[in-house]
This record gives structure tokens, sequence and C-alpha cells, in this order.
DNA sequence: CGAGGGTTTGACAGATTTCAAACGACGTGG
DNA sequence: CCACGTCGTTTGAAATCTGTCAAACCCTCG
């Protein structure tokens, strides 16, 4: 299989894609040392569940590449996605032997992995990457309140409008668009998945991409390629604040 | 005014009706000596604001007695809330400096506050009180997870009666009505108030609340005051997992 | 007594969901 | 090579829930 491949993953700390971002962006190399000995990785293809929720979770990981959605699911299978892991993400909570939430896989994934007990141990005698989890942890709170706001009060067009200004806005983030221009990216998620996201269904979801395009406001080729002409509009049309808007 | 005295709190942490459960519930005496140095207690009426989003904070506070809330709002003037602080519940984010959402007080409110520039250095030599913000904070966002599933795919009905659930539940563990009897509590909030927590409008707050009644469900006395016969099918109508329900 | 805040109730409109059908892309097997 | 099934998606029509607008109620307080 090509996968084993092309998931061929750094074993070195130091140049991790995500060193500077996750959990252990503040150690120093010694205390990188340390946690270099209780990692390893594991890799997940895409739509394999990484866990379910209720399950023994006897470790914590940091996501290297790819993408997981965190979901809960009602008796009657309803279900809601509580969040978004992305690369740098962390996942599990320290102090805890189960999982709150369900775990899936969206894309490959590659998660970089520490058996909870050594890294709570870690933890307890390295004050770096404590501090780091719980600015990582503030920023999740965060987001979450910032989505409760969405789910909560905005209609469905602005739900999409967000949606899509927050993957335009990480994604220009990465690729460095500099210029004011255009933004193009590409969908990482199914409309269900949006749907899951947003609290709607996915025949809403797609009504009202088609909606959004129909009134300029988004540009597509095929399902899931992207463009945004203007990034003021779209947010505009997700209800959010354009004042200070220079560097959006 | 009568309220500055029934507002007298303690000066002593040792004292503390929070002392347990707050920021501060892991400090030592020598810990807790240093906090004591820099902190001071503000008063707020019922009704009052404790802070504007975008305002200026120079302040960590903990919640000494009372409730308030944590709302957003949106340029039309829609709100969602976020929050709701609760006694022992800390406000604010060292690193930070200005509000990131309204606060407001619902009910008279005391609050210990730590002036943020003493409290974050005394925050990074004391590991013990990084640890407890950790903790809290993660706490927080299970609730703030618990909340967007209520908000992206409760019912109305559900949405009344989760909220119910979880006021029912807070308190019968402050009053410890043993029993598994009847549970009975006052409701700290407005039907407004109850509304933007729950995305949705007041009257239909009013109307499902109205229901709830006329279903036996709930047994109200007057407006705020309520009676939950049998918690079990409080829970059954809120749509939560009554599996292991025992402890409830 | 009158005013105001919080609440309830009614009638209607509208947004979103539900149920159904059909489309296009893709990979598999005949 | 093409038929076929699956998966993700789009579109339509009807049903339903919740929001909107309006009026009235209750209670407290001045």
């Amino acid at each position: 299989m090509l996968r084993e491949r092309s998931l061929a993953v750094s074993q070195e700390c130091s140049d991790c894609p995500i060193r500077h971002r996750a959990v252990c962006a503040r150690c120093e190399s010694d205390e990188l040392d340390r946690l270099e000995e209780i990692k390893y990785y594991r890799k997940f293809e895409a739509g394999q569940p990484v866990i379910w929720s209720g399950d023994r979770m006897d470790f914590v990981a940091s996501v290297v590449s790819g993408i997981a959605t965190l979901t809960q699911t009602m008796e009657d299978g309803r279900t809601q996605m509580v969040g978004l892991l992305l690369p740098s993400d962390f996942m599990g909570r320290p102090g805890r032997d189960t999982a709150a939430y369900d775990v899936v896989a969206t894309t490959d994934l590659v998660m970089c992995c520490f058996r909870k007990a050594p890294f709570e141990t870690l933890m307890a005698n390295t004050p770096h990457i404590a501090q780091r989890l719980l600015e990582m942890t503030l920023d999740e709170l965060d987001a979450a309140r910032e989505w409760m706001l969405v789910l909560g009060r905005k209609t469905a067009r602005e739900k999409i409008a967000s949606l899509l200004a927050i993957i335009a806005q990480r994604d220009s983030a990465l690729h460095k668009t500099s210029g004011s221009g255009r933004i193009v990216f590409d969908l990482p998620l199914t409309r269900e998945a949006m749907a899951d996201y947003l609290g709607l269904t996915l025949e809403t979801v797609s009504r009202q991409i088609s909606a959004l395009k129909k009134d300029g406001v988004i540009v597509l080729e095929g399902k899931r390629h992207v463009t945004v002409p203007d990034m003021g509009r779209l947010l505009e049309e997700a209800g959010d604040d354009t004042d200070g808007g220079i560097l959006a």
C-alpha cells in the first residue's frame, strides 16, 4: 500500500511539523528528550474511528497531520460535533481515564501519543507542559463559546458563512496568501459533517451553500473546491463584526 | 442600605465559603498567604454589569457568592449566554488584557479579585494554582461542549428540561437532598435569561415551561419556585441518557 | 392608584426539517 | 467496456417547529 509510505513521519521532535504549536511547544530540549522517550505514533485512515465515547483511554495525543472530529451522540442518533482537531491540537484529558467524545479521523491522520500515566507524572514535573496545555485549553474554551453563539443565534445561512469563514481564515493563515485578494481552499468536511457541526440537516447545508453560490458570495468548482472573491462580504454574511477587519 | 450589611464577607481565606473549590483550592497555607496579600473583594447588585466585552480588564476573580452570566452579543442585538458563573467559578484569563464577554450580575454578587499582574507572577511560581486552573478550565470546556449539543440538536422542550435538570442537580448537590425524593429549587434566571442561555425566545421558554407543568413533569408555585416530582422523568424529557442513572 | 418589569397566551408567518426522488462520480465485477 | 451499486449531493413539496407581533395578566413598588 502506498499509504504506509505516504504516512511516514519523522521520529525526531526537533523537526516535527507541530513542534512550535503543540502541547510541547514551550519545552526545553531536555524536557523534549523525556517526552521523546514516551511518545509513539499512530496512524488512522480517513473514516476510521480513533476512539468511542466511554472507551477506556490510556493515552493522550497531539494531532501531527490530518483532521479529526469530536462528536457527541444522543440515544436516538442525533449527533453534534463539539470540536475539530487540527494539526497541533491536543486530545484527551489528564486525570480522566475514559473518552468523553467520539473521535473520528475525517482525513488520513497521524497522532503523536503519550501513555497517560507517564505523561501525567512528566506534567507534574514540567511546568512548561502544563502552562502550554492551560493556554491551549483556554483557547479551545473560547472557540467553543464562539460556536455556542453560532449554534444558538445564527440563521442557517449565517452558520454556513461562519464555517466557511473559519476554514478560509485557517487556510489563508497556513498558505500565507499575503495579498488581500481572493481566498481559495478545499472543504475538508462532507455536507453531513458540516451539518453536524452547525446543528443543521445536510439538506439545509446543501441549500444554503447553493444560495451563497447563486448570490456570488462563494464560487464552487466541483463540490469541495471553494473560492471566496470577497472575504469582507463573507464575514458580513456570517453576521460577524466587520469593524477592525483590516487584518481580518 | 441593608445591602452593605448583607454582603459583608469574611476577609479570611481560611473560612472562605469557596476555599475548597475555587482556583485556590489546592494552595498550601503559605501560598494562601501570598494570595491573601493581593486579593480584594468587589460587590455588585443584581442587574449590574461587572464588565463589558472589549473593556480593559486588569484583574481576574472568583465568584464568592451570587450568580453572574457570560454573554456574547451580535451587532443587531441577538445575544447568547455562553457561561454561567456560580460560586467558586473563575473569571478572566491570565495573559489577556481585555474582557472577551459581557459579564452581568444576575443576583447580588461578591467576587474575590486579584490584580492580573501579581496573580500571573504568583501563578508562575505556584504550580498548585495553575494546576487547579487547568482542571477548572477543562471542566468548563466539557460543560461548553455539553451545551453545544443542547443548542445544536435539542428541541425547545428538551432544552428547557436540560436547563432545569442542570439547575436541579446543582441545587440538590448543595442541599444534599439525600433521599431520592422530590427536588425543589428556585430558578435564578428570568425567562429572558433562560432564552439567552438556550438559544430560544422568551415566549417559547414560557410556553415550554407551561407545557412541562401541564404534563406534570414539574410543579410550579409562583413563577420561580419549582418542584420536580420525578427526576428520572425530567432527564427523559431532556433527552439525556438515563442509563446508569442510579446516582443521576 | 398607576407604572413598570416579568410573564403568559394567541394568531400568524416563516424558517428549517422531513420525506422522497434523482443526480453525478467512483469503483467493482461481469 | 459497460452495467451496477454506493456514497455524497442536490432539489422538490409538504409538514412542523419556533419566531414574531400583539395583547393582556400578575405582582411589586412608589
